[in-house]
DNA sequence: CTAATTAAAGATAACTTTGTCTTTAATTAT
DNA sequence: ATAATTAAAGACAAAGTTATCTTTAATTAG
């Protein structure tokens, strides 16, 4: 579904809710080895959750890392999507057709629509923080092995 | 969600599930033409249809071309998947989790897993031939330009 | 049998994604 | 100030995807 850029995004970015805080910054060793992800490739990713979208913030030096702000966690999950560029797949027709619509849908159109609509509202009305939440109640899983 | 080989190979599919028969096959200039795909790139995929899973039939020389048979327009979307090796699309954790499950579920799983039941079903339930048809019935379209 | 037509097969190239490594800049502690 | 620590930035490389082009093989028509 999504890149693996987008993948590691979602899974630092819920993990960095879940641990961190402007109080407790996360290295970028600490969370590439919970996530389960290259290490080097991941900070380049950070990087682009602290562009403009704000979702993660970082402070370099000593004591620095990266963390979550108590108003970033409020965000949709989508806006980690966003800012990986990555938010059209969302939208997208299944089979790749530019035109397809309402107007002028394609053979999956109408059932894909149904699908397309709950997967939207799962990037939108879960924030980051609700996600991360789960994790802390104990009954999901953030580890990859 | 799929790659553009298999945005291709399911446009292609229905296409020629649509125009296509035994006896009236369709060469790959018009097929590439009709679903706008690169021609060489689609001849590839065509051939990758044609593998195993017989998704897809040929014969090579003059009146030679693509074409579905009968029984296999009866097989589920899915194939064409198969016969992509992207499947398991279908069946993956959102967030890319190996060990994402029932037992040890990602943050997203409980919401994703009714999408993801969705997804499997669409691809199951409808034949090639069920998708074409709405095609054939002036509903939908598959046109890309 | 020969020429024409068509897909198959193979080589290769452009581009994108994924990944690593090195250097630079910012911050902190001593 | 200096040294240590950390992320940012940039260069690069490996692998995968997407795409093209050429040669080969099969089939048909004449």
């Amino acid at each position: 579904m999504f890149s693996k850029t987008t993948e590691y995004a979602l899974r630092a970015t819920i993990f960095l809710a879940q641990k961190s805080s402007e109080e407790n910054k996360l290295g970028i060793d600490e969370i590439s080895k919970a996530i389960d992800s290259p290490k080097s490739f991941t900070a380049k990713i950070l990087q682009l959750l602290t562009k403009d979208n704000k979702v993660v913030s970082s402070v370099r030096g000593p004591n620095g890392g990266f963390f979550i702000s108590a108003k970033a966690k409020k965000l949709p999950a989508r806006s980690v999507l966003e800012a990986m560029g990555e938010d059209e797949i969302l939208e997208k027709c299944v089979m790749g057709l530019k035109l397809c619509s309402e107007n002028q849908p394609c053979p999956m159109h109408a059932q894909y629509k149904i699908i397309k609509k709950q997967l939207i509202s799962l990037f939108t009305a879960k924030t980051i923080q609700q996600l991360a939440d789960e994790i802390k109640e104990g009954v999901v899983f953030i580890k990859n092995k």
